[in-house]
DNA sequence: AAAAACAAACCGTCAAGTCGGTTTTATTTA
DNA sequence: TAAATAAAACCGACTTGACGGTTTGTTTTT
């Protein structure tokens, strides 16, 4: 009961990160299972034996990219307490992940669950989870507010944030968004000393 | 060719606003070219003979849904000039209808356009016509600003209030977004006075 | 030998687009 | 003006391809 544990695990990871891949590259609407297969070089047999259908896979995919998000952030907001980053370079770490492949894929799911009662639910916990995390880490960045005041500004940075994640569908600007993001650091700084 | 006209129009008009509805509720991914038939109350028939084929139809029904949009910020911009509407109640406009039909629609559309280039080349000028149109709207809010800093004004507010629409897919919870639209409306005021 | 990991053929379902046909409206002509 | 013809609006059965899930078979580990 060792080695084939360790396999299982690799081709579960390996079919993860291939169903994001897949996800960014073609979006949900063109997810196909065996492209998924192919993609991580294991048959089609081999995703149904670890995962045990469609929604299951993408379930767990979506569980992988929101702990990676937030283990960043957890990672960045460290970096600050340690002297070692600045609140702008927090969100441009925040920026960093929310123009990536998360937030598209996030997106994708997102929609698939609006309209899937069923797959919302398999969702619910996790998403739950994550805005709790999110939330705890930017009282941490803001130890000197208030609890109530340090979410409210996280919740108008990540909502900013999302926006320009889904402009950037259409508009690939790079200096356009690095303009928006600093007027929005200047606005914060001015929030945060008040 | 008068009855005919008329009654083809008005068919086509049936049948948008049928594919808006379905799309809205169903999502890109469960959008059913017979249940927009019978939606509208048309057979299946008539839809390909008004419409060459899906994207087609997707594509006609963006367009009104975007025109709405703008015509309603039109209209919004010049009650504030006649004095009948504040800020923020033109931000409570836009916020009106990127909470509704609007935002969603057009969410599923971008997530399609961002994987298929076709239908991307299909959308773009469109796309292109409804920012600039926006864009214009907001010089005339802001005739005191110069027009680069209402733009960026401009930019900063559509991606709050598109993340938050986005955010809405999961968070029913109107007085949470309102609490946020407060908070921007105070921002926005004091960066409009500075 | 048993169980796990994997492979690949198979099948049922489902929807987009096609196409021949019908009905209704418009135009021409005798 | 009324018959004849053309054209548009509309209908719905059928084809075709695609994909998710199942099943059966093979190899490898324990």
């Amino acid at each position: 009961m060792k080695w084939q544990q360790r396999k299982s695990l690799e081709t579960q990871q390996k079919l993860l990160s291939a169903a994001l891949a897949c996800l960014e590259r073609d979006g949900f609407h063109n997810f196909r299972l065996d492209r998924v297969a192919s993609e991580a070089n294991v048959s089609k047999g081999a995703l149904t034996h670890h995962f045990s259908n469609k929604d299951d896979l993408l379930a767990h995919a979506i569980e992988k990219v929101l702990d990676e998000f937030v283990d960043a952030l957890a990672h960045g907001v460290d970096e600050v307490h340690a002297g070692r980053l600045t609140l702008d370079g927090f969100l441009d770490l925040m920026w960093l992940h929310m123009s990536g492949q998360l937030y598209m894929v996030t997106l994708e799911i997102a929609l698939k669950a609006r309209h899937e009662p069923s797959f919302r639910t398999l969702l619910t916990p996790q998403v739950q989870s994550f805005h709790e995390r999110i939330d705890a880490i930017w009282q941490q960045l803001f130890p000197h507010l208030s609890p109530a005041r340090a979410t409210h500004l996280m919740n108008l940075s990540m909502n900013l944030l999302r926006g320009m994640g889904t402009q950037s569908v259409f508009r690939k600007d790079a200096p356009y968004f690095n303009d928006l993001l600093n007027g929005w650091k200047a606005i914060l700084r001015q929030q945060v000393a008040s």
